[in-house]
DNA sequence: ATACGAGATTGAAGCGCTTTAATGAGGCGC
DNA sequence: GCGCCTCATTAAAGCGCTTCAATCTCGTAT
């Protein structure tokens, strides 16, 4: 039970130490016999080989790791499980490390994995350093998820622009005429989503907007409070239809507009914007416009993947100090919020099943 | 950019290589000037500690490692929340790995976890070992979640003959007379919910039970026709409510009920068992009880340290062949399914605050 | 001044493994 | 039957770090 180490594999089994690290590696490289006692000795004694020791001579590690603030957070979540899938898928393995929160976490379990030989680092933004530069590390692989940049690196981020146009699309389409948006635009992707919106309401002239820049905190209680004060509103001037530029203010907005006595979406139709899961499971489930974490999971470990075997076939430094940016296309989910009581809609039912959505 | 070994950082700081070391793991050891000086020079340089050589040299790695079969399931995401908090308020670290669903890879992670010196693993049970026994590693403490075993270890699952109970206490407190419980007991927790459940019972005999054993595959497909079924049946004999051993089960029971024109719960009120956090989200969100994965989570992260302890301490293996069982008090959600419809619970608003039921 | 000892620093010895160069063992043509 | 080439195996050289015994440096007591 103590530990076994290659020598007392060799020494059972007859041969040189080298030769066990052969079977073990290269079993291509040792005689079928040889190979067959090796393996033998190496069951009978229950060897494992340190890992440690493996690494620091030379040894690859073919996991990747990934690094996310808040592992019950319903992204970090989808995105953890699309680059498991995704490194699974092309031989490599995935280590998760939540920080929770805290940003000092975030760096040390980098540095941790840099320090372990990782093949390659994936990095989910922290709400600190959302649009910040990315911290630099040695020479491992690393690309940061959920975040914008800049600088020079591997860059995946939800197209928070395409949200706001999406969703803005959707509730035209329903036929609305008066549309506002609430939200202070403050954090960038906020800020993006409402740029979203407002190039697709150029399109549309002849559907009024009234934007109401409140709401900063993100408190559902903000939304509670803008829901009141426009189901109030007279009807001439009360817009039907209401943009959230996050899940909580226009969850907060039902609320409020159903304590104003009004119907949800009978009156006025309610959007959010972000995907949040935990609009689904309101009052009035909430139709809005999912980021797709999954697939972002799964383009960062092809972004590592690539970078690796560029570095093998020798092609230095072109790609690494450039600016590679991907968005990823958000998915519509169309809830009862705007369009009133329906059987769970299908994309509901496969993105749960894929867990892509919860 | 290229590696920074602690030699170069001995170097810049002109001072001895086991000095830099003593500053960083031993900072007590050494003069706050020289500490000073190196920590500079640890700066400048951008130098991170190789973690395999660290370890291989004796260093420790105040971090615990974490299998779960899926990460996208609602217990696995409960269990390792709870672990990375408790691990993190011990000073530890977490990683944590998932398999996808493959048993191998499981394996894989668990020796790999070993082979890096972990500190402690924990293992949650996949389905095709939930009671089987403890795969047996190195010397490393380890203990399995949702598991329970008669062998040697640390084991720690949720306490499923409670969740019967309660769902059957609460069910009996709504004033049901007839109750129906639909599932095939085949899996060991759903025959420890029906024990549970018929223990309740059986403090009120004025209560009829009636068990249908069917629906072993757990698909919502057989809780709708099951549903269906008893929907139809004559008022005088038809069951006022249902249990379902699981969440699955009572889900499509809903659905069918529903089909079949009656009420839920006006005509019959509909309970799952197992916590499912997609019971949430159904037409009539289900009155179910939760398996508290988060607590699981942090208890097995205790055991952990708790070994590590006795360990350090030379009490020598007189826990370590015992068997160490807990059981995790379960914790009811009720829901529409039971008591109709009403405000989102406060039990839910919280749990989802702390992301313990999502 | 001198000797002593606590505290700070150094240097060298591995940790267990991969790798590479060197050695050994056969197999072939002549 | 000899030399040469190929394939297997071996032995030794680190990988970067921690630790520990040995050495050095002072401040203090004599």
């Amino acid at each position: 039970m103590a530990k076994v180490t290659i020598g007392d594999v060799a020494r059972e089994a007859g041969v040189a130490l080298g030769t066990v690290s052969n079977a073990l590696n290269h079993p291509e490289k040792v005689k079928p016999d040889t190979l067959k006692i090796v393996n033998e000795a190496i069951r009978k004694l229950g060897y494992a080989p340190n890992q440690s020791a493996r690494l620091l001579a030379g040894g690859t590690n073919p996991t990747f790791g990934l690094v996310v603030p808040q592992l019950n957070h319903g992204l970090s979540l989808q995105i953890a499980s699309g680059a498991s899938t995704e490194a699974q898928r092309q031989g490599y393995g995935l280590l998760v490390a939540t920080a929770n929160g805290e940003d000092a976490l975030e760096q040390r379990y980098a540095r941790y994995f840099m320090g372990t030989q990782m093949s390659g680092v994936l990095v989910q933004a922290s709400h600190t350093h959302a649009h910040g530069a990315p911290t630099q590390f040695g020479h491992t692989p690393i690309a940061y998820l959920d975040m914008t940049s800049d600088a020079p690196g591997y860059f995946v981020a939800a197209d928070s622009r395409r949200q706001g146009s999406l969703i803005a699309d959707h509730v035209v389409s329903l036929g609305a005429h008066h549309i506002a948006v609430i939200g202070d635009a403050a954090a960038p992707q906020d800020a993006l989503r409402l740029e979203g919106i407002r190039s697709t309401m150029e399109l549309h002239p002849e559907v009024a907007l009234t934007v109401i820049a409140e709401g900063a905190g993100n408190m559902a209680a903000d939304g509670f409070e803008l829901g009141i004060r426009i189901a109030r509103m007279d009807v001439a001037e009360r817009p039907d239809a209401i943009i959230g530029l996050t899940d909580v203010l226009a969850t907060g907005a039902i609320a409020g507009i159903v304590e104003a006595g009004l119907a949800v979406p009978g009156d006025i139709a309610v959007a959010g914007c972000d995907g949040n899961p935990l609009a689904w499971s309101g009052t009035v489930p909430l139709t809005t416009c999912a980021p797709m974490g999954y697939e972002m999971g799964r383009r960062g470990i092809h972004h590592l993947v690539e970078q690796i075997k560029a570095r093998k076939s020798g092609m230095r430094s072109d790609a690494a100090d450039e600016n590679h940016q991907e968005l990823v296309r958000p998915f519509m989910l169309t809830r009862e919020s705007t369009v009133g009581r329906s059987p769970v809609t299908a994309t509901d039912a496969i993105g749960l099943n894929l867990g892509t959505f919860l």
